[in-house]
DNA sequence: TACTTCATCCGCCATA
DNA sequence: CTTATGGCGGATGAAG
């Protein structure tokens, strides 16, 4: 929980030539947004060169001026992010960088990478008997290059301790919203990923999951089958041993299947899949709450209510004034909401 | 708000 | 022996 006379938490990205836009661009955003919208300067952005100079980004259509030099930092960073991009295998081998981030590092209270940027955090060795998570691409490659860094092929986003790795691209921001959340709390977290057009998706323990990269649908036949039986009967009661029946499984083994092929529990796809038609509903409907409440499968409005403050903070008739469908022009005319229940430090 | 009731989840274990 | 299944029951949290 932060105060208002908390210390900036001092960010720095690692820039080097060909470096992924995205990469930097991304988090950076979501960062930025989280500043923006707490309307604090909780995070001090900052990006670094090996020697300061401006560097090109891969594909050469921007070039990036960086902050700082690695003499100019401050004493302590509290987060430490490296991006990937088509040269950072060579930069994992580039001596002069690796020193200075192995340097560096001891002052770093906490490390990320996107993307391959993860061939440069493993060269420093602060990866050794952690995880991480890479691109699809270079999973192999990574693995046999840092035996010592346990490399899951399978993440698009984990945390190991204080190694936060993504997997490629866009899952940057994925990692940034884990941060935010983390550092700023989860309705904070939401929020920028509303003004970034993103699902913050979360299931499970805090560790690993996998977001917009996991299919849809089960591969089982059973348990896909049943998705579709739910996604079509939203509107009415959807008890387990009904579902049972239908997927042709014990309740006990459907739970377990359904978890497996998913990664949720049955309720928590029921629960979720209700806000989300609900959601849609407030958007593009003019539709009364009681009857959204109904088609959702919520029952009554003040069930769905309670969902609503649960799972994103705000209330139905919040959430349609802000994203009914309407042109919005830039986030300098998005209202904060007046209520307490935004600041993520009210709730116990 | 406090309390009751009920459904769900999931670890555990016996069984196929 | 390994693996999948499903019943049991405690913990959890939602609903009223």
């Amino acid at each position: 929980v932060q105060e208002e006379g908390t210390p900036a938490h001092r960010l720095a990205v690692v820039l080097y030539p060909h470096v992924a836009a995205t990469d930097i661009t991304g988090p950076m955003e979501a960062f930025g947004l989280a500043n923006f919208i707490s309307r604090r300067r909780h995070y001090d952005l900052m990006t670094i060169t090996l020697d300061g100079n401006p560097v090109p980004v891969a594909g050469s259509y921007l070039t990036l001026c960086p902050t700082h030099s690695f003499d100019t930092l401050p004493d302590r960073i509290d987060t430490l992010l490296v991006a990937g991009g088509p040269a950072a295998k060579a930069e994992g081998a580039n001596s002069d960088l690796i020193d200075r981030l192995r340097a560096l590092a001891p002052r770093c209270d906490r490390f990320g990478s996107v993307c391959n940027g993860t061939f440069i955090l493993c060269a420093t060795g602060i990866t050794n008997g952690k995880r991480v998570a890479t691109h699809w691409h270079y999973v192999d490659e990574l693995a046999r290059m840092y035996p010592k860094t346990t490399v899951d092929g399978d993440a698009v986003f984990l945390r190991s301790g204080d190694i936060w790795t993504s997997a490629g691209m866009t899952t940057g921001i994925d990692l940034a919203l884990a941060m935010i959340e983390a550092d700023l709390g989860r309705k904070l977290a939401l929020e920028v990923a509303r003004h970034m057009v993103l699902y913050l998706k979360r299931e499970g323990g805090q560790s690993q999951f996998s977001m917009h990269l996991k299919a849809q649908f089960a591969d089982a036949p059973s348990v896909e089958r049943l998705q579709h039986h739910i996604l079509n009967n939203l509107s009415r009661p959807l008890p387990i041993e009904e579902l049972a029946l239908i997927a042709r499984l014990s309740t006990r083994s459907l739970q377990r299947t359904f978890r497996q092929e998913t990664g949720r529990s049955v309720g928590a796809y029921i629960s979720g899949e209700r806000l989300r038609l609900a959601c849609g509903l407030l958007e593009g409907t003019g539709k009364g709450f009681k009857e959204i409440a109904a088609l959702a499968g919520f029952g009554t409005d003040s069930n769905m209510r309670k969902v609503f403050m649960r799972e994103l903070g705000i209330t139905p008739s919040t959430y349609r004034a802000r994203f009914q469908i309407e042109p919005v022009h830039g986030l300098q005319e998005t209202t904060l909401p007046p209520t307490a229940a935004w600041r993520h430090d009210t709730r116990v």
